[in-house]
RNA sequence: GGAGAGGUGGCGGAGUGGUCGAUCGCGUCGGUCUCGAAAACCGAAGUACUCGCAAGGGUACCGUGGGUUCGAAUCCCACCCUCUCCGCCA
């Protein structure tokens, strides 16, 4: 959502920043409509406050028991004028309104131009990508040959995009997401939360999934299943006016994410790269405006250290106009290096959305006599799924077997390899 | 799912058609008093939109959305949520 007082003021600015998005200027319209909205507020309120004059003196004058006065005052003209005033206010309301909230954020001063993933930018790089002489396998050739990982099972009983993980894989996936969620809730000082994985439609237009990307989404009864635990952990302030928050909230929860992928049919189907259903450890800090950009590299970087201490190879990517995503005002991508697909492959992505989603969430906080917007910042910390693939392909060895990182092995029950 | 009760300002709790944005108590903030504090007393204090250079106006908001009425926190309808009891259930 963006703040139309802001537009009103910088038409110009604003149509910049969405042809950086790529989309048209948007101004005009949207001005266009903001003026007939206000004349609509100003003869309203004049309406409804003759109304108010009105009502008030006859329930005067019955106080007084002046039936004459009554009588004189009830016999006047009703305006209902007011009536088609108020629907046409309604109307310009909600298309402002719709149209505000399906425009994308506007991007950080630095982020890159450019269409799509080749013009993101490498800012930083921890290994170097391993091309094992051996010729590395990728994780589902892996994990089938251990007899762990089943894509057909899954599809009998689900579909395609669902996986079956049994014995030490199954426990190995449960490993990651405890480690990595103990990681966070402990040193990295993220409260640790259990949120609903249903959610209603507001909570997801807070953080932005409606309306545009309702096709993304899993729907039972009114309730949605989750896409990312982001939307439950950010919603905690919405519709609040929390204290000023000095020190950032930091909330972190593993929970099960869905996405229908309706956009990528035939788009990584073989093994577990792209699932209907896959485990998150998920950051989110809410802060002040001035600490959103500091707090952006620190929970990037909290992301980052469980890369390092899984002995992954990663870079973090700093993504382009073109390839940030709606909700986003600067993203940063932090990609891992599979040996077996010989590829780098999003693992986490961290974002800063300013006052975006607080705005459509109506989050605020009081400083003096201003309510202020938060920012609202979310990471994955990060996606255990693709965390155990990039495992079982960087840490493949030449017969087939696993070595497992050493930060598992408490959570492997002194389990260092898979088979 | 069935029956009942209820949703009012930070909290508690009045208010069943009229000058109610809302009595009162607690809490909070400012002041007086005090060496300082407590107590007491005085005062302030919601959110949003909108008009205005500003000072300062206006409008809306008593779970949400409709309706009745000159006028709605109060009446009617629908929905949501909470609580109690029953049933079912991990």
């Amino acid at each position: 959502m963006h703040d139309i007082r802001w537009i009103r003021q910088n038409a110009e600015a604003f149509d910049a920043e969405m042809a950086r998005r790529g989309l048209p200027a948007q101004s005009s319209a949207i001005l266009t409509l903001d003026a007939f909205r206000r004349d609509a507020i100003l003869k309203v309120e004049a309406a409804q406050k003759a109304r108010n004059e009105r009502a008030k003196a006859i329930g005067m004058a019955k106080g007084r028991g002046d039936t004459a006065e009554v009588e004189r005052l009830m016999g006047g003209i009703v305006e209902d004028l007011a009536q088609s005033t108020v629907e046409v206010l309604a109307q310009r309301e909600a298309e402002l309104t719709d149209l505000l909230s399906s425009l994308p954020n506007i991007l950080a001063p630095e982020i890159p131009e450019g269409a799509d993933e080749s013009a993101n930018i490498t800012l930083r790089q921890h290994g170097e990508p391993a091309r094992p002489n051996f010729g590395a396998k990728q994780h589902f050739e892996l994990g089938e040959a251990l007899g762990l990982m089943d894509f057909e099972t899954a599809g009998r009983l689900s579909g395609s995009r669902f996986v079956v993980l049994k014995g030490a894989l199954a426990r190995l996936e449960r490993a990651l997401g405890q480690w990595m969620l103990d990681t966070h809730s402990g040193p990295n000082g993220y409260t640790e939360v259990a949120p609903p994985l249903l959610v209603n439609a507001a909570t997801l237009y807070g953080t932005g999934q409606l309306p545009k990307f309702e096709e993304d989404l899993f729907k039972t009864g009114d309730k949605y299943l989750i896409p990312t635990a982001e939307v439950p952990l950010t919603n905690l302030v919405a519709q609040q006016i929390i204290p000023e928050p000095v020190e950032p909230l930091r909330y972190t929860a593993l929970t099960p994410s869905f996405r229908s992928e309706a956009g990528s049919a035939g788009r990584d189907t073989r093994g577990m790269l792209r699932q209907h259903q896959f485990h998150k450890v998920e950051l989110v800090s809410i802060t002040r405006p001035e600490d959103s950009e500091a707090e952006h590299e620190r929970m990037t970087s909290c992301a980052e250290a469980i890369l390092t201490a899984l002995g992954l190879t990663w870079r973090r990517q700093l993504l382009c106009a073109g390839d940030t995503g709606f909700g986003a005002a600067k993203t940063y991508d932090l990609e891992v290096w599979l040996p077996g697909q010989a590829a780098w492959r999003e693992i986490s992505s961290c974002s800063n959305t300013h006052a975006f989603q607080a705005r459509r969430m109506n989050a605020r906080f009081k400083r003096g006599k201003d309510t202020v917007f938060v920012h609202t910042l979310n990471g994955s910390g990060v996606a255990v799924g693709r965390a155990l693939i990039a495992v079982l392909e960087t840490h493949q060895q030449e017969d087939g077997s696993i070595a497992l990182p050493e930060v598992l092995h408490p959570y492997m029950g002194g389990l260092t390899r898979l088979g």
